[in-house]
DNA sequence: ATTAATCCTATCGATTTAATAGGAATTACA
DNA sequence: TGTAATTCCTATTAAATCGATAGGATTAAT
């Protein structure tokens, strides 16, 4: 399951990406438009912004702005730093691998090979697919 | 994430595909060979009997069978039956869908148009992938 | 100064997860 | 007939995670 984290996270890229001012955008505004609960935003916000995906200006008429042109915002390092990793098996994750407790060898895992398609197959969608892509209509 | 209730009950599941005998194999041998809590597993597999994938057998000499032909087994069911949901939200879910909170319409949601591709990947992987798949060498 | 915004840390309550506990029911077999 | 071995069932617990909130500190425009 998607966190709401991310989900809000996306959302709130969407809407500035959508936005194309000048003028930086608030959360206040994001948090009206998009229904989501203005601090549980305000944590997110930072979060991104510390991950290099969003700029901020501080005090009166201050906001979020994109650092990067929405094509080059791949899903994929958006939800790394939202939600974790991709795979759904820390032991076929490509930026957080973990080896399993259980497994004495991991390439006689039944499990490990099919979750290793998966991944694959999600990986694809979510490299493809850019903010430009999301917030066009 | 998966679970470490999926991840037990399918590496179960591909250990009773491969012991191909005629008896039933017992919770103990699995818990010891694929290194599973032991009562853990127990209510893993009544899981997987009341929803149809395994039968049983009571008392001295029990244990677990498979009912169905290993390649008849989609991994999609055993995974809805043991995780639940494919789809990373429940607005682009096939068999548990629900409306989201936050969406006054969802048709004009990016996440929902990004999760809509990530759901009919995996799809295609775990329709695509049976018991038989996991369990072959 | 005042107002309006981001920044930061801490905390809280609810839910979910992983696992355990303790026995009841059933069956094989000596 | 009795004992051991197994599944069956319900309840409980401890820890982790999630969603959200609290309360201010800092910064900038006017």
């Amino acid at each position: 399951m998607l966190s709401k984290k991310t989900k809000y996270g996306l959302k709130a890229l969407t809407y500035i990406a959508k936005s194309e001012g000048d003028t930086p955008v608030q959360i206040s505004e994001i948090s009206k438009n998009e229904n989501i609960p203005q601090k549980f935003l305000e944590s997110i916000m930072l979060t991104l912004r510390k991950s290099g995906f969003l700029g901020s200006k501080k005090g009166k008429h201050g906001g979020y702005y994109l650092i990067k042109e929405p094509s080059q915002i791949k899903m994929a390092d958006v939800m790394r730093v939202l939600e974790g990793p991709i795979a759904m098996v820390p032991c076929v994750s490509l930026n957080f691998y973990e080896k399993c407790d259980d497994c004495p060898d991991e390439h006689d895992c039944s499990v490990h090979k099919l979750m290793i398609q998966v991944r694959d197959n999600t990986l694809k969608v979510l490299r493809n697919n850019t903010l430009e892509d999301l917030s066009g209509s």
